[in-house]
This record gives C-alpha cells, sequence and structure tokens, in this order.
RNA sequence: GCGGAAGUGGCGUAAUUGGUAGCCGCACCAGACUUAGGAUCUGGCGCCGCGAGGCGUGGGGGUUCGAGUCCCUUCUUCCGCACCA
C-alpha cells in the first residue's frame, strides 16, 4: 500500500468537518488555553507559501495542546475592511463586499487545504454588520468615558458630569484637551446644553477636535502616525503632508504611563517591547517659564536636564509656535517671514533628511532666566518641533549637540557649566562632575542639583516637574467608504451618538467610491442617508486597526447579539496565551489592541489588563527568484556560468520552472511565446539559473503558491517543511529544493507500517529496548521543542526516530501508535490515516492522550569517554557509567591506547566529567 | 547617530548548563538496480594534506583543564527609530 497522501488529505478533511473535530465549548473541568493567530488581511492574490508559516507553527501547538488535556481555541477569521478593496473599487466599479468575500472564500479554501484544527464555527469577517455593530458599540463606549487620574482608569462621562454639577473642574485630574479651560460649579451649570457638550468632547476618550493631521492627497484620507514611514504612506508610497483638520482621535496618550508599565509584565519578544517602548517616548523633566522682556507673555520650555539651566544661552522656539508673531521685533519681520514659509515648503522628507544643516531666525525678542536672571535672544528653528513638548527649548549649547551646533553657526556663546566637561569641539552631555559657572549650585553633583532646582521652581511658581510623552493622541477616521461607519450624527455642529437599539450602522450603497465634487468623503454620497431623517452623519468610516483592536473576544463568543462577547465567555477564556503573528504590527495594532482591552477591562467588560500573554513573532519568507541571461538583442540565453562571456541582460523567470537552479527548457520555451524559439547555450548540458533573494511578488515571478506545493507533495510535507526551514522567528528566503528530503521521510515513516510486501502489517510482540530508547527520545524531544517553540529541530529529530526504527524493521504496535500520536501535530492527516488502521472506528487521533515520557529508556550503562589531551580529543575509551571519576582516571591512565599519547609523560592534571569527558594537561 | 537581532561546510541548519563542532536534510560524488527518472537503494561528503597530521564556528585579544557558547574589542549584514529638548 503507498502513501496516497491525495486522498489521505481529503478523507480527513471531510471526516473533521462532518465530525465537528476541532469545535470547542467552554469545558470548566479542563484547563483552557487560547492560540491565537493574526488574521490576514483577504488579498487579490491569495496566499503564498509565506503566509501560513505561522499558522502552522500555532496549529501545531495548540494541537499538542490539546493532545496533553487543555480545552484549547484555535480561532481564524478575516479583517476585512482596508484600502486595497477599495482601490480596486474605484478602478473596477465592482463593490468592495463583493470582492472581499470572493478572497474570503479563497483564502478559506487555501487555508482548509493546509489541514489546520481551527474551530471555523467561530469563523468572523470585521466587514460583517453583526460584526462591526460591536466595533460601533466599543466606540460609544469610549465616547461615552473619560480618564481620571485619580482612580488611573476610564469611567463612564456621567461621573465627570456629576463632578463639574458639585464643584466644576476643581480638583477634577482627568485627561483632556491641552486648551481646556477651568470653570466653576455655576459656571458650568449655566452654560447651555452645547456648551456643555463642547467642553464635554474635550474629555471623552474618543474626540473629535481641530489637530494637525497627516493627509496624504493621493489616497484622499488622514493616515495615522504609524501608517507613515518616512513622510510616505505606508500603503501604495505616495506622499503625506501636513493639515489642520477637524478630526477624531482616541485619547490614547492617557494610557501612555499603563501601556509604558504593562510591558514589563507580558511575555513579549524584546525588539517589539522596545519600539514600544519608544513609540510611548516616555522623558521625565521639568518645564520652565521664561519671562519676556517686553511682554506680559511667557515662553514655557520642557527640559529633561533641569540641571543645565545655567547654561542656557538662547531660547529657541518652533516656527509654528503661536507667540512667534507677537514676540518678532519690526526689524526681523521679514527676516522670520522668510524663514517661516521656507520651512513650510520643505517637506516632511526635506526637513528629516536635512539634519545636518543649521539654520534659523531671530525674533529681536529676549526672555529672561528665571533662575540666573540673564537675559537671553528668542529665536526660531525648524529643529525644534511644534508636536513635542511645548514646542520650544532651552538652548544649552555646551550639554547638547543641536544647540552647539546652532551656536557655532549663528556665533552665540556656549558656557562651560561641569567641571568635568569638554567643549572644545562638540557639546558634552554629561552628568559627572561639580558644577561651575552655575549660581546657587555651583559646587553640587547632578542629584543635588537637580533637587535643589526643582524644590526651587516649584517654590517660586517658575516650574514644576513634568513626566513628558512623545506619544500622540491616535487619529480615528478616514475619509474612504469601506470601513466602519461611525455612529454619530450631528447636531448644531456638535457630535452625538445615535441611539444603542439603532446599531449597527449599516454602511450605505453609494454611486461611485470617490470623494465628492466638494472634496467631502465618499459617504457624502449617500443619499438620503439621515438619523431620524434629518441630522447628518458623520461622513468618515473608522481606520483599518478598529475592527482588529477587540477580535480575539469575538471569538470567545462570535454568535452572540446582545453583547459583545459574554461574561461566561470572558470568565473561561480570559485572554490570549499564546498570540503569533509578524512584528510588522509592533506599534499599530499590537498597541492599539492593548489599549482597547484596557479601556473595556476599566469599564468592567473584560477582566485582563493585557489581551497577549505571550507574542512570538514568525519570520518573514522572502522569495527566491531565479534569473536567465539573454544576449542583448537576441532570443540566446546563456547558462549562468557562461553569461560573463556574453553582452547579457538578466530576466526572471519563473521559479516555478526551476529546479535545484536548472531551468526546464521545454516549459520556459512555452511560458511566454517570445520564447519559444530562444536558443540556449549550456554548461554541462544544462540551463543554470542565477539566483537572488527579493521579497516574493508577483512582478519577481518568486512566488510559490502552497496550493501548488501541497498538490505535488502534500499538506503534510509542506507544514513539515515549513517547520524544517529553521527557527520560527528567523526571517528566511523560500526554497522549494530541500522539500524532497520531508516528503521522503513521510514515505519512510509510513513504509515502518507495511511488509516487504506492501501490505499493512503491526505486530503486538514486545518493543525491544533499542526501539523504546528510540520512541522515548521523541517523545521527550517533541515535547521539550514545542515547549520552546523550536519546531525545526523536532522535525529532524522525526526523522532520526524513522531512520532508526527503519534500522531496526521495527513494525510493533507498542512503539508505532504512541509515535502516530506524537507526529499528529506536524503531520495530522498521515497520523489520522494511520491510527485509524491502528484503532479502527476509534475516532480522531487529536483525541489520545500524548504519551508519557519514561526517562529510565534512556539510561545506558556504558559510554564511550572521548580522551582529549590539552583540550584535543586523542581518541575514546569505554567506560561504565557506574564508576565514579576516581575510578575512571584510573582506568583511563592504564589503558594502553591511552598511554600511547601520552608518549610516557605523567599528566599534571586529569579532569574527569562524568558522563561527559576526559581532559589531560601534559 | 541611537536601539535591537544575527554572523557555523557549496546551501538551509544542529549543538540542554562552558564538555566529542557540523546532527537532520538539500546539493554534489561513487556504486547498485533499472520499465533511463526531477525514481529507489548503498556508501562518501568542513578545509588543507598521498599520509601521519594540521587547521577550523566573521577578525583580534582574554578567562578556563576545556569556548560556537562567557568577557573585551573590532568588522559585516538585516530590522526598527531617527532633530523628542
Amino acid at each position: 500500500m503507498e502513501y496516497k497522501f491525495r486522498e489521505i488529505e481529503q478523507k480527513w478533511q471531510k471526516y473533521w468537518a462532518e465530525n465537528h473535530t476541532y469545535k470547542v465549548d467552554i469545558n470548566l473541568n479542563k484547563p483552557k488555553y487560547y492560540v491565537l493567530d493574526m488574521f490576514p488581511y483577504p488579498s487579490g492574490a491569495g496566499l503564498h507559501v509565506g503566509h501560513p508559516l505561522g499558522y502552522i507553527a500555532s496549529d501545531i501547538f495548540s494541537r499538542f495542546k490539546r493532545l496533553k488535556g487543555f480545552n484549547v481555541l484555535h480561532p481564524m477569521g478575516y479583517d476585512a475592511f482596508g484600502l486595497p478593496a477599495e482601490q480596486y473599487a474605484i478602478q473596477t466599479g465592482q463593490h468592495p463586499a463583493i470582492t472581499t468575500d470572493q478572497n474570503t472564500k479563497r483564502y478559506r479554501e487555501q487555508l482548509d487545504r493546509i489541514g489546520f484544527a481551527y474551530d471555523w464555527s467561530r469563523e468572523l469577517r470585521t466587514c460583517d454588520a453583526d460584526y462591526y455593530k460591536w466595533t460601533q458599540w466599543i466606540f460609544m463606549q469610549l465616547f461615552d468615558a473619560w480618564y481620571n487620574f485619580e482612580t488611573d482608569k476610564a469611567e463612564p462621562i456621567n461621573v465627570l458630569v456629576a463632578k463639574f454639577e458639585n464643584n466644576g473642574t476643581n480638583g477634577v485630574k482627568a485627561a483632556c484637551d491641552e486648551d481646556t479651560r477651568s470653570f466653576t460649579a455655576a459656571e458650568w451649570n449655566a452654560m447651555s446644553e452645547d456648551e456643555q457638550q463642547k467642553e464635554l468632547l474635550k474629555y471623552r476618550l474618543t474626540y473629535l477636535s481641530e489637530s494637525v493631521v497627516n493627509w496624504c492627497p493621493a489616497l484622499g484620507t488622514v493616515l495615522a502616525n504609524d501608517e507613515v514611514i518616512g513622510g510616505f504612506s505606508e500603503r501604495g508610497g505616495h506622499p503625506v503632508e501636513q493639515k489642520k483638520m477637524s478630526q477624531w482621535s482616541m485619547r490614547i496618550s492617557a494610557y501612555a504611563e499603563r501601556l509604558l508599565q504593562g510591558l514589563d509584565n507580558i511575555d513579549w519578544p524584546e525588539p517589539i517591547r522596545e519600539m514600544q517602548r519608544n513609540w510611548i517616548g516616555k522623558s521625565v523633566g521639568a518645564l520652565l517659564k521664561f519671562n519676556l522682556e517686553k511682554f506680559e507673555d511667557k515662553i514655557e520650555v520642557f527640559t529633561t536636564r533641569l540641571d543645565t539651566v545655567f547654561g542656557v544661552t538662547f531660547l529657541v522656539l518652533a516656527p509654528e509656535h503661536e507667540l512667534v508673531d507677537k514676540l518678532t521685533t519690526p526689524e526681523h519681520k521679514a527676516e522670520i517671514e522668510a524663514y517661516i514659509n521656507k520651512t513650510k515648503q520643505k517637506s516632511e522628507r526635506d526637513r528629516m533628511a536635512d539634519v545636518k544643516t543649521v539654520s534659523g531666525a531671530f525674533t529681536g525678542a529676549f526672555a529672561i532666566n528665571p533662575l540666573s536672571g540673564e537675559k537671553v535672544p528668542v529665536w526660531i528653528a525648524d529643529y525644534v518641533l511644534a508636536g513635542y513638548g511645548t514646542g520650544a527649548v532651552m538652548a544649552v549649547p555646551s550639554g547638547d549637540e543641536r544647540d552647539y551646533r546652532f551656536a557655532q553657526h549663528f556665533n552665540l556663546p556656549i558656557v562651560q557649566i561641569l567641571d568635568s566637561q569638554v567643549i572644545d569641539e562638540t557639546a558634552d552631555a554629561t552628568k559627572e562632575g561639580k558644577y561651575v559657572n552655575s549660581g546657587l549650585i555651583d559646587g553640587m553633583d547632578y542629584a543635588e542639583a537637580m533637587k535643589t532646582l526643582v524644590h526651587k521652581i516649584e517654590a517660586e511658581g517658575t516650574g514644576k516637574a513634568k513626566t513628558n510623552y512623545r506619544m500622540r493622541d491616535a487619529i480615528f477616521a478616514r475619509q474612504r467608504y469601506w470601513g466602519e461607519p461611525v455612529p454619530v450624527y450631528f447636531k448644531n455642529g456638535l457630535p452625538y451618538l445615535i441611539d444603542e437599539s439603532d446599531l449597527p450602522l449599516i454602511l450605505p450603497e453609494i454611486d461611485k467610491y470617490l470623494p465628492t465634487e466638494t472634496g467631502e468623503p465618499p459617504l457624502a454620497r449617500a443619499a438620503g442617508w439621515k438619523y431620524k431623517g434629518e441630522f447628518e452623519y458623520e461622513h468618515s468610516t473608522m481606520p483599518g486597526w478598529a475592527g482588529s483592536s477587540w477580535y480575539w473576544y469575538r471569538y470567545m463568543d462570535a454568535k452572540n447579539d446582545s453583547s459583545f462577547v459574554s461574561k461566561e465567555a470572558t470568565d473561561y477564556w480570559k485572554d490570549v496565551d499564546l498570540y503569533i503573528g509578524g512584528s510588522e504590527h509592533a506599534t499599530g495594532h499590537l498597541l492599539y489592541s492593548r489599549f482597547w482591552n484596557k479601556v473595556l477591562k476599566d469599564l468592567g467588560y473584560v477582566q485582563e489588563e493585557e489581551p497577549f500573554k505571550k507574542l512570538i513573532n514568525q519570520g518573514m519568507i522572502q522569495g527566491r527568484s531565479n534569473f536567465v541571461y539573454r544576449i542583448i538583442g537576441t532570443n540566446k540565453f546563456v547558462s549562468y556560468g557562461l553569461r560573463k562571456d556574453y553582452d547579457t541582460q538578466p530576466l526572471h523567470v519563473d521559479v516555478n520552472i526551476v529546479h535545484n537552479d536548472v531551468l526546464d527548457l521545454e516549459k520556459f520555451k512555452k511560458s511566454i511565446p517570445d520564447y519559444a524559439n530562444a536558443e540556449f547555450v549550456l554548461e554541462d548540458g544544462k540551463y543554470i539559473c542565477g539566483h537572488e533573494v527579493e521579497k516574493m511578488s508577483k512582478s519577481k515571478y518568486n512566488v510559490v503558491s502552497p496550493d501548488d506545493i501541497i498538490e505535488q507533495y502534500g499538506a503534510d510535507t509542506l507544514r513539515m517543511y515549513e517547520m524544517f526551514l529553521g527557527p520560527l522567528e528567523q526571517s528566511k528566503p523560500w526554497n522549494t529544493n530541500g522539500i524532497s528530503g520531508v516528503y521522503n521521510f513521510l514515505r519512510k515513516f509510513w513504509n515502518l507500517f507495511l511488509d516487504e510486501k506492501g501490505e499493512v502489517s503491526v505486530t503486538n510482540e514486545e518493543p525491544s529496548k533499542a526501539e523504546l530508547k528510540a520512541l522515548h527520545k521523541i517523545i521527550q524531544k517533541v515535547e521539550e521543542d514545542v515547549t520552546r517553540f523550536s519546531f525545526n529541530t523536532s522535525v529532524s529529530s522525526y526523522m532520526i526516530c524513522v531512520n532508526e526504527l527503519t534500522a531496526l524493521k521495527c513494525n510493533k504496535r507498542a512503539i508505532l501508535e504512541p509515535l502516530v500520536i506524537t507526529i499528529c501535530p506536524y503531520a495530522p492527516h498521515i497520523a489520522e490515516e494511520l491510527w485509524s488502521i491502528l484503532n479502527p472506528g476509534k475516532g480522531s487521533v487529536i483525541d489520545a492522550v500524548y504519551p508519557e515520557f519514561k526517562p529510565e529508556h534512556l539510561v545506558e550503562d556504558a559510554f564511550d569517554y572521548p580522551i582529549s589531551i590539552n583540550g584535543k580529543v586523542k581518541t575514546k575509551l569505554n567506560v561504565s557509567l557506574a564508576l565514579e571519576p576516581a575510578d575512571v582516571e584510573k582506568l583511563v591512565l592504564e589503558s594502553s591506547d591511552v598511554k600511547k599519547y601520552l608518549d610516557g609523560k605523567t599528566p599534571k592534571k586529569v579532569i574527569v566529567v562524568k558522563g561527559r569527558i576526559v581532559n589531560m594537561v601534559i
């Protein structure tokens, strides 16, 4: 009987579907385990061989956990709202819902063929109304909440309203907009409804405000900071500019500290945590107010080095700073205006590329250093960012490189402030030594100086200690069609939530997927789309990350239509134990999800502070492109090794007609009409192709589809080969070359169950010691490997085990049956088939129990000690493991073989490590 | 510039705690079989050398009886951040 993988795989995939083998329910008698994959965006190109890498790993892990007795939740769905479907809709007029539906079906077929243990009864799509109903509902909870720094959590907005009614803003410590004013209870109560709403909007966790946004004209939408890379859009690479607009935002900044602290309590890769720390960008420092010589206004600066305040020789404002216009003296007006105009014309990218060039302009105004009383000039320069801190800095050229260059360029003084500071050629940011030229802190060290200064500025009211975060609130709106409608309508220009009973707010049909002629978002085209037939809805839709910021909860209770997830479900499933996905979501999805999770927890809907306990990033699978070399101007192709002898041009060739870098000439000729009459210059009768590692993409003809691999070798081979390729976290190019090794292994494994005539033949004989050793080695190895996510090493261990059992001609049930169970996570189809041969009618192997490892089967009584002299292995000596080091040493020194190497000398020292090694020093 | 990860045969990789470097595959070489194949089986395969032997985990140095593994230093590649006061 042959290994017929096509029949076997189809048979079991059908069986699993019909018997709901992977359906799970809450089971209080079993410990839960939640394994989650980052759900895919269903693109039109379908899955390539790189996409399932993480899914295979998580599938192995969840199958293993199930064999170990856990109740495993392992779901899959689709992040189905997004730009590509809409861009396609603009080009073709095809409704994004239709293409998304087609793509989703194709993804599902491809996933099914790989044999995943997903509970498909929990499948979800973020674009389904019964899913986005709850995304909208969560949006409403955020709108109806504010952040109370006193209790350090989000609370219902009513609590805040009650505070305003009783005490006004007095004593309220809330996360709010920067321009928020104070008022008394009487003032609040005297406000009109509209005025109150306007005020509350400054506190809500999702709010509408006038802010500077990343506007992408080509995409016709704003983008979040994490969607802009170096001044260009992440999707499509279009230029992005800064623009002031009224926008929905999420007050994630309120959670900056908790998001930062939480990173210490989760088992995530260090690089991801570090990226989130950078993104949050906490810096501890102080705010300090400088009086102005001729104005009542003060310039407030943020500094992390208050101790350097006596080294301040000028102030610098961002060109956008609100005081610039007012401060500028008439004689400097022209210069300042010219500089501001120049800055405006520079794109974000130019500004970044131009780090080295020093530029700036003097306003003509002077400020007074609140500690030294010194008069310092006020400049503007584009190296100061309007959006960070206060948009103004105190410049300390002796301690800061940018200030140093600026001072040198414009001939401003540079004052040494620490005795150990060396500032002849460059700034020195040291904190070592004692202060000099520094008034009241002269002679102090850093710690003492900081304490003294903070105390002084707070006592005098000129400043205060302050912690600053780089992270800005997240823009939460896109001027696009294919996203969740925002459940908000406008009355008197103010936003109000629609009634909860009106959810879901269905995405309306429109005639064209383009902005209106007046530049309104596409939803403005929806004719007659008004709340209660009267009020305008919000015309933006939610960003791509809305639906993915809570989806792991929906899987827990996917069909619930009275709540986004039931309490019963969160009580049991709680959080995600293992999350596998790409590192490209480090500062987007993974940060937003943590944020929403904390809000939902604060409001009492879920119980865990962090949603994803353990995170693993699978590496990217790159493409391995192949090239042919055409002699320029001809239809003649030269083999790789000979290409230097001709004037050639490399051309991508489809990797699917190349095997081990040898081109299939017939298939090549048939590939496109131009090549039908191609001629070749061969080496050793073959055409050898060149190769290069590139991104896997259609245009490079290096895309390998899992469908093709499965067709040729089967899903079990694909699964094992993807793991065999190397450590999960590592990025690596896909190369189909090695796959036959894995395929041969599975056939060899299959053959263990057959006799010489090819008939199934398994005996009930007692296993030998060697057979038991082979089995228990693999039982132990797989358990260890899976636990530390080292899937590649298990595959080679299976190969070793099968090689050993083949050599032993083992066909004993007592060995093969447990072996089938251990391999089921990796190669579930063949495992099912063999299991059913061993145990006809006894159901699925996934319901078996992982075999128990018995260490006694691995115990040896003798060991081949490597005998080394001065650390170099010279020979080996077989010695009983029962002997203690002193006895081993005696035997070694007596051995005639060893004496040969000692050359009559007595070793100065002999080291015996029991069961490991013997080393002699001579 | 700052932060992170990684450098081992022709290739992908392995090496639990400092203890025989190169497991397992691919490719390659030799042989067997043969219904000539992108099939199967057997054996070989780090480098230099006929050999004894020597060298060998990016380079240099150190600790140790012993280093791919620990420490210092340096180079290279990839990833992330980048005027953040």
